[in-house]
DNA sequence: CTGAAAGCGCTTACAG
DNA sequence: CTGAAAGCGCTTACAG
């Protein structure tokens, strides 16, 4: 089976009946509809998305890019596959499919964003891992296509994004501990330049300021997000002279890392040094002892990434009357063993 | 921008000639090309994907299926992403690009991708996780769309496929543990019907009757392929009757959750009982003691299957000459501490 | 070296 | 309710 023509011939009807049939078009003869649809069945028809595409002006498919780093995939990362359910749970709902795009560890971010823009084979896109500077912010604005960033950015206008609660992460991190008597508190931040590191930070600052704490340099452990980094990280912290007597963890995957260093240093958590770590995850349960956390639903998450995307498409945008807002993902805390101590003295 | 016919109007030369320069043809003077090539970029022209795929009847891009099982999502599982790497080394030769289809949880991956192929987004497709019955091989035969299964199946003609050398692995496992002077060697194999979970137990009984032992179908735990059903299996383990000394892994975390399991039981991988597991990944390095594994390259393993599958395409098959064959990708075996004794009595 | 024209496979006003 | 026709944005023989 070719293209609407042949199975049109093999009906003897033309193509707009054909194609008006297939569609659920409501001016068809039932009796056409029902024999157009099974010869279509039969003949293994279905229409090409190129010229449907073509003739529409719209491919009904959204993109969300991935960036493949070296260490994304060593820690593999479930933050995306988890957050691609909720998207799924929404998009379907209007027929639209989800591709990933994921980008080449050896390609810069920005040009292999502008092929794909550039090839049109989605509608609307879904950034995530957003830097300080994003420069593809500016790219997706001039092109005029919608998008919604999983993260803030300084660069761009006024566009449309999401994030996580990572200043009240930080700041309620920070009261816990103090409230139990820290006041040398480490921060484990990323060494990349992305932008939840400096949202972190600047909230963990104002959280110490509040409480009258000094800000010290010496306590921001710069590492990778990863199980490697959260190794690094105790292991730095291990060295600094006046040791901090607790620590606040910006990824997931760090406290695992941490964990095993501090064991090798007989130091335990929850005991020795206070460990706040950050989202819940399946891998971190198994931490003894137990850790305190964020919990949030990846799921939800996608799901609410993928409402405000489609408010901000003009197509959709009626189905979702809230707008596309700016949206913190709020994260839930759920305390553990791992800081469950008051210092005295 | 709109179209090209806005830019060769802007340019006042026809379309034809615009779509010449851009596309590198030779018959146009240098002197048109810059003018048109500057023209494009200032005015930030790039041609619409549907239009060209529609008049070449191809799209340039290459689908990955996935299955976005909770179990993978929970696992986080890095093989797909490591894969990615090496598949991408391949196509960037030819200018293809590589989107990951996820099939929704919920929809059935048969139906999933029969309206993938439906849409004819992609000129080819690698599906994965192959059953032992897999309906999505026919379908694919049938459109007779390129395609390469990663993971064998009793399903189909005579496709290409490659998969992990799983008859190796369990083999290996078995003539090491027998040569320590183990018997009772137990294997936690998937409970699902993929289809590596009959090759692994072929190869597992076959080498048991090389060595003259019996086989008892106590011994196969059927468990998750996760983290869990390590934990699972070795919970299952410790209330066999006549309990096992050795027991073979069938997936990369499945040690994690053993050797938690175990350790709560105070049994020591590599003293009261044998470990092997499967591939080795970063997380299992840091296992105590070391553990026995495989050691594969996934970027490798990504690269031969970009190569396969572009061998099946004909308008890529010449660069490929050693064709599309089907190939069983190696493992080697790390030796660790975890099976490092031999059983005397 | 360039232009005019055909046509890829669809959907959709429009006419009847 | 159906058909004939236009046209989405390209690329590519073909003619000059």
């Amino acid at each position: 089976m070719k293209g609407i023509r042949q199975l049109a011939e093999h009906l003897d009807i033309s193509i707009g009946t054909v194609s008006r049939a297939l569609n659920g078009k409501p001016d068809v003869n039932e009796d056409t509809r029902r024999r157009v649809l099974a010869a279509a069945e039969e003949l293994g028809y279905v229409a090409n998305q190129s010229g449907r595409s073509l003739r529409q002006g719209v491919t009904n498919v959204i993109g969300l890019m991935l960036e493949v780093s070296r260490e994304t995939v060593e820690n593999s990362d479930d933050f995306f596959l988890g957050v691609t359910d909720g998207l799924q749970s929404v998009f379907s709902r209007h027929k639209l499919d989800l591709v990933m795009l994921p980008c080449p560890d050896d390609e810069d971010p920005h040009e292999y964003l502008k092929r794909m823009v550039a090839r049109r084979l989605v509608d609307a896109l879904i950034i995530s891992a957003t830097r300080r500077t994003d420069r593809r912010i500016e790219l997706l604005e001039k092109a005029r296509i919608p998008f919604v960033a999983l993260g803030r950015s300084a660069s761009g206008g006024s566009y449309t994004w999401m994030d996580l609660d990572f200043e009240g992460v930080a700041a309620r991190g920070v009261d816990r501990l103090v409230a139990k008597g820290h006041r040398r508190i480490a921060v484990a931040a990323p060494s990349s330049d992305i932008n939840l590191g400096y949202i972190f930070l600047d909230s963990y600052r104002q959280a110490l300021k509040r409480h009258g704490i000094p800000f010290d340099p010496a306590l921001i452990i710069r590492v990778k997000s990863s199980e490697q980094g959260g190794y690094q990280a105790g292991h730095e912290l291990l060295m600094i002279e006046e040791r901090p007597t607790a620590i606040i963890l910006i990824h997931e995957l760090m406290a695992i890392g941490l964990y095993r260093r501090l064991a090798e240093a007989g130091i335990v958590p929850g005991r020795d040094l206070a460990v706040v770590g950050f989202r819940e995850e399946p891998r971190t349960h198994f931490l003894q002892p137990s850790l305190t956390s964020f919990r949030m639903s990846l799921r939800d998450l996608g799901a609410q990434l993928g409402e405000t995307l489609l408010a901000t498409m003009p197509a959709y945008a009626d189905h979702y009357p809230q707008g596309a807002r700016n949206r913190i993902w709020p994260l839930e805390l759920v305390p553990g063993e791992s800081d469950a101590f008051t210092l005295t003295g």
